[in-house]
DNA sequence: GCAAAAGTGTTGTCAATACACCCATGA
DNA sequence: TCATGGGTGTATTGACAACACTTTTGC
């Protein structure tokens, strides 16, 4: 029991008579496929038995020495090859059989990425449509549903979005994006003038012409300056 | 080992191979001083070293066999002798020394209850107004800061404050709870008119005169009503 | 009759909604 | 020149905020 750092030796009988549980973390990866103007969501075949070769979450048990977020990065490293992502603490998932294996809690993690970044190990992952989504593993299809609950609820306070997006995008492309996030169409027109009156986008003289021939203003999120307004009382709202 | 339920012994190397963590729970008690009118949290003195006989949160590890709504459930029936209360999920805690006594993760639950009903262990635990916190063991401080933002953001869209009140309640009391929640004074004449409006509250005849010469009518929120309206799409926002 | 809290309506302002046409360009 | 998606402005509506006086009753 070499955990033992503290010199209370009489009342660590208190931890020492306790129970321990495996702790897992497990990840909820969002992707914005600009093409195909579809909210996604990154699955892995699971490994291990049981379910072994059934569509999952990615995750991994925390270690004794190491923070839960620092788990949470570890996992999105060492099993899809990302570094510097958002993540956001989800839930924690208790039920006593929730994972036939062994007595497992869960606490999940969301992160929002840009699709098409590169992924290593993408032979046993696949992108899935949200509103596509293959049954999973565990209680994974559970913590599927309360990550879109969450981001939906996230994205109309903070500017969470934009980590779905490249660093340069278009204001159709950021319309479509926020379409699937709530899953309902949005008055173009009304969409632009609330985005552009928040004073948080720089346009760039450039245009993107992959989806029109007339070609779109590429926008940038200013951060520095949301940050600012932040300080100042600004409420991000959309 | 005998937590080995699973017939799938050749891959369970991965459960057993795995480091066991303690899991805690700790709830934040909030509770409305009707005659003080002011948001109080319920805080005990540690039993355990380190620390022992400081202000903390009221909590205890998971039990192996135990779900995890269970395990805040029982903290609360043991440790205040509370039954059937509001009790909501907060937030995992998982930095590694969080607790100097060992590695502990903890889940945060928050409860609401009418601070009237009767406690036991009372000798041990002691209401504190939510501005005016003595300094807690651990990270209990940063906990009780996230439950207060939590219990906001949750009353705005959640009937969960009539949790805080009794059965039946005046409209002034009502205001007043709200205005603790939301640490900001509200117009009540704007107030009376948005709860009124929802058709939620039904007014009983009686009076309450405890505070006033002429007495503020009773009130008593409609759980039925509110689940109608919700099927049919309604939403709350206070 | 007065002090103390309960109860009641109207108006102005701002933000959200609904809605239809012109623009630029490549093919 | 035409088909395609990008970009723009206005009128209406509804919700929220601001605001002051009357009522009741115990003392």
């Amino acid at each position: 029991m070499k955990e033992a750092k503290s010199d209370h030796s009489l009342t660590n009988i208190y931890y020492y008579g306790s129970e321990k549980i495996l702790v897992a973390v497990d990840c909820i990866i969002f992707g914005f496929d600009i093409n195909e103007e579809k909210l996604k969501i990154l699955l892995f075949k699971r490994l291990v038995e049981p379910f072994a070769g059934q569509w999952s979450l990615v995750g991994s048990f925390v270690h004794k020495d190491e923070d839960l977020s620092v788990a949470a990065h570890r996992i999105l490293k060492e099993l899809a090859g990302l570094k510097n992502v958002f993540l956001e603490q989800l839930t924690c998932y208790g039920k006593v059989n929730r994972d036939p294996g062994s007595r497992v809690i869960s606490i999940a993690y969301y992160s929002l990425i840009q699709i098409n970044r590169k992924l290593k190990n993408l032979h046993e992952a696949q992108w899935f449509d949200v509103k596509d989504m293959p049954p999973l593993v565990l209680d994974h299809n559970e913590m599927v549903r309360d990550a879109q609950e969450q981001l939906q609820q996230n994205a109309i306070r903070k500017p969470v979005g934009f980590n779905l997006l490249p660093e340069y995008f278009t204001l159709p492309q950021l319309l479509k994006l926020y379409q699937e996030i709530y899953q309902k169409p949005l008055d173009d027109r009304n969409f632009r003038k609330k985005i552009l009156s928040m004073d948080l986008l720089v346009k760039s003289g450039k245009k993107d012409k992959s989806s029109s021939k007339k070609g779109a203003f590429l926008y940038k999120f200013d951060k520095g300056r949301y940050n600012n307004l932040i300080k100042k009382g600004f409420l991000f709202e959309l």
